[in-house]
DNA sequence: AAGGCATACCGTACATGTACGGATAAAATT
DNA sequence: AATTTTATCCGTACATGTACGGTATGCCTT
């Protein structure tokens, strides 16, 4: 087989994808999230329904394709914001975190709520971390306040804490939208503090690296 | 319109309810949580399919009312294993919850990971404290330790606090469990001492009744 | 150039949740 | 007792995700 003209392939059918990608958003943004179907989507570009599935498994990896576009945007914006202070460096990109998830509800769920079903170990480590690119900008932070001798301890088990607690208190908000919370991101930066209070009082061991067996 | 009958129907309405749900259940443990659908579901009840929205108002309520039963039996197990020490006491409630979260994804998701569509503020207040009993137990907890001085502010809002970081570990353990997580009971440990010891530092101050408005 | 082959695309079909309207039986009202 | 209202149950139908197998078009090997 020839390199090449695989390579030319590969491209064709990257090109593809990324149209679908695009009339995927075009969709979603004309109809809302549960406009977007695999029918409406396959009209739009003029294929049959089924010949989206030459590009995608299922349509949870559409909804994938989308969210990580959307949080690429969100690491953007949150190294736009960056407070000298290292401490309020992180307090800001909580911040940012939450603004985000709270106003992208769908694509906050679609990454983080909802079942992976892939049993590849590498890849689920590497998708976590390329759908969230949000992370590598919170443990940037978290290590100069390591740097700084604010923090003390293993950056990524540092930035993991500060990303579970955050998480937990936007998914949270998200489905419990009337739960009394009081102001969204006020309750998300009261837990970031709850949480860099408690980092701040010890030195954090790293996380062993046996993947979890639940 | 006569209370009496009107109470026995509704009596009669909640036995053939309560059958339902004893069904569904069945027929998870036997086919799995996608096992369950309507079709088979009326089927083994001898009804029509369309029966069942006669008792439930979409099949999301039937997950609901199955992973209800099982977060009752987690507040009883709860409350089985109390340490006199007031905090162990809340420790073993969160490593109780845990073990749960864990055991029981399925439940664990429907009651805190899928999208609430009842707009009634009241309803999902107490929608939330009724699906989950175990928050009772945690506050009870922390009332007591409030009492023996461990911890200062008010008991609802540090509840609050410990319920969001455990449900940020337990959550990101389901979702993503080929993540270095480390043992995943010690990792929701972790994050909550981590939280308690950002509670023990400072006063919490309660909640506003402000609902969310994300 | 000829033949074999992978790939992109598609038609059909199925399982599922659920909307809609109807029918029948029970209860309430007169 | 007759009539009206209500509750229960159902048949049909639709939208949706997707499994399965087929077809044809371009590429590679010889």
């Amino acid at each position: 087989m020839s390199t090449i003209a695989a390579n030319r392939r590969e491209l064709q059918k990257a090109e593809l994808r990324a149209e679908l990608v695009a009339a995927a958003h075009a969709l979603v943004r004309e109809e809302g999230y549960e406009g977007l179907t695999i029918r409406k989507l396959a009209t739009r570009v003029g294929y049959a329904p089924m010949s989206v599935y030459s590009y995608f498994a299922d349509k949870q990896e559409i909804l994938m394709a989308l969210a990580e576009n959307a949080f690429i945007d969100l690491a953007r914006r949150m190294r736009q914001n960056r407070p000298r202070d290292p401490l309020e460096a992180v307090r800001a990109a909580l911040v940012e975190y939450a603004e985000f998830g709270l106003g992208n509800p769908n694509e906050y769920r679609t990454v983080f709520m909802t079942e992976k079903q892939k049993p590849p170990v590498e890849e689920t480590f590497a998708e976590m971390e390329r759908g969230n690119p949000a992370f590598q900008v919170i443990m940037e932070r978290v290590e100069a306040c390591i740097t700084a001798g604010k923090l003390k301890g293993d950056a990524r088990a540092i930035a993991t804490s500060l990303w579970t607690v955050a998480h937990g208190a936007i998914s949270l908000l998200i489905t419990f939208p009337f739960y009394p919370f009081g102001d969204p991101k006020a309750y998300v930066l009261r837990i970031g503090d709850l949480a860099l209070a408690g980092l701040a009082a010890t030195e954090v061991t790293p996380l062993t690296d046996e993947p979890g067996n639940c």
